[in-house]
This record gives structure tokens, sequence and C-alpha cells, in this order.
DNA sequence: AAAAAATTCAACCGCTTATTT
DNA sequence: AAAATAAGCGGTTGAATTTTT
């Protein structure tokens, strides 16, 4: 098996290259009888001419047991398209997000289906949704605002008319002062019902930020700003009609992405868990 | 059917950060 | 506190595979 593929090869003593089954085999012993960890330990431990580093990364994007091993599903994509919005080339904070994915993996995929731009039928679909959730929100938030206006312009009118009784013995409030308040009282009403809309949108479209308080992933607002606008990541992000990064306003329907969340679990090992070694014949045990 | 081009993905490298001595 | 070592991360490479011409 040595040297099966032409770059396998031997350099200052650690074997570099694909790793053969057998190495596989002797990697997962270890693990499995020492625990991740110690990664330079490993050559001494098993007799592997592996680099510790080597052997991690080994571990890690390919032998680990809770590594899913399918194709990335819409529903994978769309979460990736939306944290890498969020947080940019972070490959590893993004992969938390995706039990059962590697950091490599999510990386790869990303560059291979959306480095150059051009997204894919189910991206759109996402972002239609988007616009549409929009959209909706936008048109419920002109009908709140015309409601508010009658009943206050009624409340004054009702307040005037209880006024004209009185004499003007008592000194009307702020509320029924000059049109130049009411106006900017009108702005900071609209304002504050945008903002509302804002949040009510991040909420209903992103469901990883409701497991934020809970366990998540999600960093500061300010950090994710940060992180999306720096070394130029933020450039590839498609951009709304607004100009908004498109990401940021939520692309999921929640129900996509909970029915994903199986297969992820990491339970523990058993003679199951590594079937590809099995299929070598290099059964676990 | 064969050659060329494009795509995929495992593994490497260099750098940064965290931990240990 | 400083140096050494280990772990982790993101960018890049290149062999294998798939698709296109």
């Amino acid at each position: 098996m040595e040297g099966q593929f032409g770059w396998g090869r031997e350099e200052g003593g650690w074997r570099k290259g694909p790793w053969t089954a057998q190495e596989d085999k002797l990697l997962v012993e270890c693990v499995r009888q020492h625990g991740e960890g110690r990664w330079n330990s490993v050559a001494k431990l098993t007799g592997l001419k592996r680099s510790g580093k080597s052997c991690r990364l080994r571990w890690v994007n390919y032998l680990r047991p809770d590594l899913k091993r399918s194709k990335i599903t819409p529903q994978e994509e769309s979460v990736i398209l939306e944290l890498h919005a969020l947080w940019g080339n972070r490959w590893s904070t993004i992969a938390r997000s995706l039990p059962g994915r590697t950091d490599n993996e999510i990386k790869n995929y990303w560059r291979t289906h959306f480095k150059k731009g051009k997204p894919s039928k189910n991206i759109e679909r996402a972002r239609a949704r988007f616009l549409k959730q929009r959209r909706e929100m936008q048109s419920q938030l002109l009908l709140q605002q015309q409601q508010g206006q009658d009943q206050q312009h009624q409340q004054q009118r009702q307040r005037q008319a209880g006024d004209d009784h009185d004499d003007g013995a008592v000194t009307r409030e702020a509320s029924s002062s000059p049109a130049v308040s009411l106006a900017a009282q009108h702005e900071e009403d609209l304002q504050m019902l945008q903002q509302d809309m804002d949040d009510l949108l991040f909420q209903f479209c992103c469901p990883i930020a409701s497991c934020a308080s809970s366990s998540c992933l999600l960093p500061s607002a300010t950090a994710a700003s940060a992180s999306a606008s720096e070394e130029g990541s933020s450039g590839d992000h498609p951009q709304l009609d607004g100009g908004a990064t498109w990401g940021w306003g939520g692309l999921w329907n929640l129900d996509d992405v909970v029915d994903d969340v199986d297969g992820g679990a990491c339970g523990g090992w058993d003679d199951t868990s590594f079937p590809w070694l099995q299929d070598q014949g290099l059964a676990f045990y």
C-alpha cells in the first residue's frame, strides 16, 4: 500500500499524502484508547509515521464517528450561506452550527459552489422567500402605522372637545403641542416600529439566533458585522435590493432546518461507528 | 471513444492562539 | 514572565473523478 498514490512520500521521517486503511485503523484504535488530543504522542503510541498535525486532521476531517458522510442538503446549504454572510470565512464557527460537518467540508463546499458568485437554485428560492417575508412585514407595518394615526387623531379631537368645555382652566399636555413636535413624534414611532420589524424578521427568519441564549454560537452582533467585513469577504456577498447584505435578513424556513438535525448526534462508539473501515475488511475490533 | 476542461475534496502549509514548562 | 510546544484555523494545492467537447 505504501506509495499507492503518486504523492505518498516521507519527509523528515513523517509519512505524507493519502492515508491508508491500516493507518486509519491504528489512529482510530489510538483515539479510542487514549481519547482525542495529545496528537503528537500518537506516533509513539501506535508506530504511525504521521505527525500529530496530520493525525489530528485525519481524525477531525475523516475518521470521527459523528461525521455525516452524505451530501450537503439544501437546508444545510442555506445555513452555510446565511452564516457565511454573517461571519465571513470563519469556517470552524460555521461548522459548529452544522452537526456532523467539518470546517474543511464547508469551506470546500462554499468555494466550489459560491465563490464565483453563482447562486444555486436553492439560494434563489431562499432569497425569494426572504423578499416575500420582507414585503409582508412592510405592508403590515404600514397598516399598523395608519391605524395608529387614526386613533391618535380621534383622541386628539376628543380632547379638544373636552377642553372647550372647561374654559381653558387646565393646561394642555405635550401631546397637543404644535404640529412640528407631532411630526417628530410620528418619526420616532416610525423608527421604533421599523426596529421592531427588523427584530421580528431576525427572530423569525434566523433559528440559530433563537438558540443563542441556550448554547450556541452566535457571537455579538458587533463581532459578527466586524468579521463579515474583514478580509474582503463581504465583497462576495449577494446584495439585497436596498444594498443590504441579504444573508442578514434571514433565509431559513424553520421547518427546513429542524428537519435536518438528525444524524448529527454524537452517540457512543460501537462496531458500527466506522463502517468505512469495515468495508475494507478492517473492522473496528 | 478519447482528449481536454472543470470540479471535487483530502491533505498540506503557514500562521495564530492556547497551554505547558 | 518568557520560551517552547501543541492545537486549531484558514488558505492553497494537486490527484482523482466527472463532465464536456
